[in-house]
DNA sequence: ACAAAAGTGTTGAGAGTACACCCATGC
DNA sequence: GCATGGGTGTACTCTCAACACTTTTGT
């Protein structure tokens, strides 16, 4: 416990010397608001997806499993990460940000693998129509009904969707997943489906776009066609401070 | 870009056989509500410190630095973690949460190390006289005027400073870092303190610890004798469900 | 009596919530 | 006209913040 100076040179030294390290790996968590599949019931038409990939090889080989790979010598973790996240959708310039860091000794049944992990919000319109390609097996699947994953997946992704909501109920990351243009409805069905709660009230809900940060979004000219009358297009106010003063909320 | 199964395959199992492994280590951001120095002026009689260790060894020799090692291959990351904290301070059983990864790829001059921090809440009554032992030099800064730090643990520091601000607006946190009994006055300048924010309505403060959680705090029946009249002791009721009803935000 | 610090009550502005209502389009 | 969904207005409640006030101790 006591220790010099001399012996903490000593230690870090040998710990430069010494070659058992462990490896370390980027996992990406990929959210995406897509199309709902039309034989689940549910109130809205989107539903909030992750991607996974298949497994191919053991261990929990054909188990689903988040996308990642191991950190270059080189590269940052932001830039692994990107790279993954490029590398399983084609998509660049996303929204990324880091989650946590696993690092249980047995988390991987092989060697020591500490995983620091990441998520990314993507919006639809930006993913091409299947992701990836080829043989890889790659699918989007509903938060709300995940398979059973591989390692200690489930309880990343868990996690991601936990801080994906709290960053949702103090931050504009909602519009991350949105396209361009959208209607309010749309906007408000994406918090609804994200926070899995389904009753926010349309008058109180556009109230505080209004207000809140003054002007969180602008309407743009355009209308889009819906059942009844055709709803605004509006676009993020990139401009607006946007800095949700913070209300203290304990004490 | 496009990889099949095999190819998948084939680069997990190059990566095993690689020796190529970044180093992992585990940095302890300790802070403590202490004593001020008499010497500064400041209208609260409490100082938010961390614990800095100054290098005794290349590089930036002779600079501070946020305490650490090297992740062992057969710990936890909180495990590592703890045991840095236990080295420097002695104490165990505290408050600790993991704050960010750090890991670019020059961020230590003399190889990749990957950097994997927590910070440690840990009440004053609880640590020795000093912190350690003998030649090791261990001091305690404020978190309002430190020295220049090694690496990149200034950009570390002003995070985890930044993440104890959150928390403590929204969780019961602050109790970690004050005694069991203390004054409500004691509560509002840690609250102040931390917050670098000396403005606090003592009414309103006292409300909302009433009211909040139900019954944050309790009453015990003893008193502290101060200037003036004398002040009730009250301690943190574990029981309380302090869930934070979670508020939204924004929108 | 006075200073010093603990502790409380009152009030007005703004935010949150519920709910009812009006408006534009397609058939 | 009527169904469908877009888009307000109003009124009640609760929270927040400011500030003035009362109480208890030591000298």
């Amino acid at each position: 416990m006591a220790s010099t100076i001399q012996e903490v040179h000593d230690e870090e030294a040998h710990q430069f010397r010494s070659r058992e390290h462990p490896s370390v790996a980027v996992d990406v968590v990929i959210f995406s608001l897509r199309e709902r599949p039309p034989d689940v019931d549910h109130p809205a038409d989107v539903d909030l997806q992750v991607l996974l990939i298949r497994r191919g090889a053991p261990p929990f080989k054909g188990m689903w499993a988040i996308p990642g790979g191991f950190v270059g010598m080189c590269e940052s973790l932001d830039e692994a990460a990107r790279r993954e996240l490029a590398e399983e959708t084609g998509v660049t310039n996303v929204w990324l940000e880091q989650l946590y860091t696993f690092g249980l000794p047995d988390r991987d049944p092989r060697t020591r693998v500490i995983s620091v992990t990441y998520y990314a919000l993507v919006s639809a319109d930006r993913l091409s129509p299947l992701a990836g390609s080829d043989a890889t097996e790659a699918a989007w699947h509903s938060v709300y009904a995940l398979p059973p994953l591989a390692f200690d997946h489930a309880k990343i992704l868990n996690y991601a969707l936990t801080r994906l909501r709290y960053k949702l109920e103090y931050t504009a990351a909602a519009f991350e997943l949105l396209p361009e243009e959208f209607t309010l409805r749309e906007l408000q069905e994406a918090y609804m489906v994200i926070l899995d709660d389904y009753k926010l009230d349309k008058a109180n809900f556009r109230k505080k776009l209004q207000r809140e940060g003054q002007e969180v979004v602008v309407p743009t000219g355009r209308f889009r066609e819906t059942g009844g009358r055709p709803a605004e297009l509006y676009r993020f106010d990139e401009t607006s401070k946007l800095e949700v003063k913070a209300r203290r909320l304990f004490p």
